[in-house]
DNA sequence: AAACACGGTTCTATCTAACAGAACTTTTGC
DNA sequence: GCAAAAGTTCTGTTAGATAGAACCGTGTTT
């Protein structure tokens, strides 16, 4: 074995090693990467060199990987074509992105709606703000659910949420993921699932003062209100069409 | 086994077995798939169930896949953040989005940018047209080399083309890939790379008549020769800045 | 020109991981 | 309530996967 250890382990979780250790070889690639040498991915997963040509070969065929002449390893594009078919299955896009779009026109900052998945928050859709000054988050993008405001607001609303959760709206957060910064998010909901998501603006500390926050909540909480009540769910003191 | 063969092998092509059945099991699913069952993956792959059952927990570590309450499958958003990666490895959205987004403006129509991988091609960036009638392609679909104006584009200039060529662009389809389709393609350079891929607009065919491809062609041309530019290539006749 | 370092590739003895598929349990539909 | 279907558990067998040494090719240094 190599210096580095592998960090996936089937010992107590059941699932078959060899998989885990080529999905391993996978994770490795890191924002930034262009390409990875055998030597590198071997460094970075701890696994023989000899045990990742034999992987990479499987992945490779699936289209996971692409080997280059020049003996480097790409992401290849069998990952985007499944990311596409993730995103698509969730059946929002025709709901959600033209809200954000219409969000993100109205305040100019960067508009996303967040999922939560275990426990992570995944950028499903995000329009990126124009201003040049803006938070980088890319569709796909797996965040921290304790940290942000779409982070507590799928925490806290998790459970449909009481009177005063609603009152509280939009969540606000402060330099609390990236420390410049800032983000207010509200819930949600459809009919048949509950909570869904959490629309959220984003942007510089410097753009989330006091008096832009109290432009843009409105028009959130007009937009999450707007939105869950397109999915069939609503916000309390605005039942639903449909009952 | 079950009554459907696994369409992977790796008997003469080397590889993992288990890796193979395991992104066997992945890429089962379709457009349009919501959820599968246990049952659906196996008439789909082929493989016992509990062979998928083993498989699954390695795709659920890694999150590949996420299993519901109601013990069905879903895609998971790993594959979206990977697919994102895919995409930003590129290093081409950056110079190519904003010349889809000028193009889908000036003309009406969805600018694509394919890139050739294997014998398919990738669509690796996309502005969809805002008209209620459009073709349907996504970021990240791969579609056909051998048929539509971007295939032909990737294989005709894969060998930077001869001035006949040029002549002839942008090429043109109708009804190519899918009966009511039309598309104009150009090859885009790079200095390092040569051919990068095929900006492209598409729509149904009762917008690619004679006069409206004679509208957008120059259009086209000038954008493929400018993102050319900017990538440090250059079609004929217009030497690169840094000759 | 020779030696050395590094990255990539091939080979094989060993062992255990993975599978097939039966049996069992739970859920669903009639 | 019962049958069918879907999901889950179990285990004997063996073939597949690995570890890691040896080898090859390329580039660098002396």
């Amino acid at each position: 074995m190599t210096d580095a250890k592998p960090t996936t382990t089937t010992a107590s979780a059941g699932g078959v090693e060899s998989v885990d250790r080529a999905l391993s070889i996978v994770g490795c690639f890191q924002a930034g990467d262009h390409a990875l040498s055998l030597t590198e991915i071997a460094a970075r997963t701890g696994l023989y060199k000899s045990t990742i040509l034999r992987l990479t070969v499987s992945l490779e065929k699936a289209g996971y990987l692409v080997r280059h002449q020049d003996k480097s390893y790409r992401l290849g594009p069998e990952l985007m074509r499944l990311g596409g078919l993730y995103q698509r299955s969730l059946r929002l896009e025709d709901h959600v992105r033209p809200v954000l779009r219409q969000l993100m026109r109205e305040t100019g900052e960067s508009a996303s709606f967040f999922r939560r998945e275990g426990a992570w928050r995944i950028c499903a859709f995000r329009e990126d703000s124009t201003q040049a000054i803006r938070d980088h988050v890319h569709e796909g993008d797996r965040l921290p659910l304790d940290r942000g405001a779409a982070g507590h607001v799928l925490t806290r609303f998790a459970g449909q949420g009481s009177a005063a959760d609603f009152a509280a709206l939009p969540l606000l957060s402060f330099g609390e993921r990236e420390s410049e910064t800032g983000a207010a998010a509200v819930p949600v909901f459809s009919q048949r699932d509950g909570l869904i998501g959490a629309l959220t603006l984003s942007g510089p500390l410097t753009r989330f003062t006091g008096e832009r926050v109290a432009v843009m909540a409105p028009l959130l909480l007009a937009a999450g209100s707007r939105l869950s009540e397109t999915l069939g769910g609503h916000y309390p003191d605005q039942p639903s069409p449909c009952a």
